[in-house]
DNA sequence: AATTCGCATAACATCATGTTATAAGGCCCA
DNA sequence: TGGGCCTTATAACATGATGTTATGCGAATT
């Protein structure tokens, strides 16, 4: 006796093209092959399991019990099968994968949210984890490779993470009917009677532009000290002092009672989008990420 | 671009050998074939696949995210593949199947059960159904080919079913310490005082029974009538009249109060074993009907 | 620079799976 | 009974899948 072989796929989608059709010959025509090819599929796997496959009734041939014993199994094979090889084929057409997402919190309330939509409007299959945090713990992420894609700011670089730099304009946002209002474009010279709301004084974004203020010779007055440039901005809707803040953010609260102007001389929020330099990216991430890179271009800061 | 085609299971075995052992080598070692082929193995169902399948980190190589994403849906296929090659083998050696038994209920709680028990010793993955019920019902259910295998008695034949014949001998039954004890045969003469307890006059039974007691010109007695030989092995252990039953039945009660002597002239009790005529009967119910029947051999009527 | 290790490629053998041609067997109908 | 007809099995062969050994290439180690 023959040591019994693993059968093959092609033979069980011959039994089972048997079983739906009742003849060899139709299962032939099913499978789309010729009537020997199937009869000899089904020989062979009758020798690999040595029991007698089908029984003959009213001239159709019908599963013999062993076979329906196997049968479910059989099915469940043969679709995980189709399975693996759809998911294989919308993964090469980018249309399934998973994407691990850190990003500053103003970016899952704000911007994010448009881009992963247009993202996935063409691509059923994929998933996303968006985790929002401080920039420090977006790096050790980034780090440690718990995360795909970061979208951080005030990024000194690190020998684990590949970074792309982009510097985003900022404007200057104050109360609709302010009298900024007025103004073409906004220099600190312009804001010297004015309370500033504006992040943490340790941030980078806080030094560089008090260094403006300092070049114009004009004292930054604090008013409130924030996190988040959408803080800042849900603020002067509410007609509380003046802030500097990415035009991404600006345009969002544009018709929520608040007004924004160039801030001159041109100063960048610069964001980092990061990634693990160790980790080979998938091609869907890489794709996202390039998405979202050109999402970003209408607020480039040229230059 | 090529059509994507099915990956063959081959390749994912290569694949889930690669992610184990982490190296290509090592998994080739572990599938037991040259580094080479399985070198081959990937590359193709890299073709198929259309993207990267593995990275290499410190030296080793990890599974792309892609891959990670389909490996679940793999293991499970493989292990199918493994469970449908192994219940293939337990088939082949007929210790996996499911037998479906209708039978009488005497059957069903004496003698089968012992049957059964030794059969399923070495036959691990074979399951039954047993369904004790009336002749006439163990007949449709062969009909309508619900059971495999049937016991039934006084059967007359149906053109659907094949039936086996096989003659038990009976015997007479009485309490222990009966006067009859002191005979080495009994006759219906002997009987001829005794009240019996016997199968519905209906029944083929009953009516042979009658007939070897007109034949030696006797009367007989009734006391009860019941339907299976067990019930009347109980009552007369409790000391309620005499019966003649099949021996099968009498050896069960033989140290319950009861004993018993050889029926003179001989008498058979005409048991049938049943299977449905236009089903193929799979291996192992022929295995098990036949170890059935070899069962009864102690008990045969001879002639 | 030389060695070693791991992987990929080449050339080839064998098995798997398709083809067409044809024979064998069961069923229906005169 | 014998002739068509349908279904299945077998034969002979082409091609693809999967194994082999021999060998080359590049990165890590010495």
């Amino acid at each position: 006796m023959s040591q019994p072989r693993t059968p093959r796929i092609r033979q069980l989608e011959a039994l089972m093209a048997v079983i739906r059709n009742g003849s060899v010959t139709a299962a032939a025509a099913d499978l789309g092959i010729s009537q020997p090819a199937t009869s000899r599929l089904l020989a062979d796997l009758g020798k690999d399991f040595d029991f007698q496959l089908f029984d003959k009734r009213d001239n159709r041939l019908v599963p013999s019990q062993e076979v329906r014993m196997l049968e479910p199994d059989i099915r469940r094979v043969l679709e995980l099968m189709r399975h693996i090889s759809d998911s294989s084929a919308n993964i090469t057409k980018r249309k399934a994968g998973h994407i691990r997402i850190a990003c500053l919190p103003g970016f899952a309330t704000n911007h994010l949210p448009a881009v992963v939509a247009d993202f996935l409007k063409d691509r059923p299959g994929v998933t996303l984890t968006i985790e929002p945090d401080r920039p420090e713990r977006i790096l050790e992420w980034m780090i440690t490779e718990q995360y795909d894609f970061g979208i951080t700011d005030g990024f000194f670089g690190h020998p684990a993470v590949d970074r792309t730099d982009i510097k985003v304009r900022t404007v200057c946002v104050f109360p609709a009917g302010h009298d900024l209002g007025r103004l073409e474009k906004i220099r600190p010279r312009d804001l010297a009677q004015e309370r500033i709301i504006h992040p943490r004084k340790d941030s980078t974004f806080f030094q560089q532009l008090d260094r403006r203020f300092q070049n114009d010779k004009v004292e930054l007055h604090s008013l409130i000290e924030v996190r988040q440039f959408t803080a800042a901005c849900e603020l002067i809707c509410k007609g509380i002092g003046v802030s500097i803040v990415s035009e991404l953010d600006a345009v969002k609260y544009a018709d929520q009672g608040l007004e924004y102007r160039p801030f001159h001389p041109p100063m960048p929020h610069e964001l980092s989008l990061v990634r693990p330099i160790h980790k080979a990216p998938s091609l869907i991430t890489l794709e996202f990420i390039e998405e979202f890179a050109s999402s970003l271009a209408p607020f480039l800061l040229r230059g």
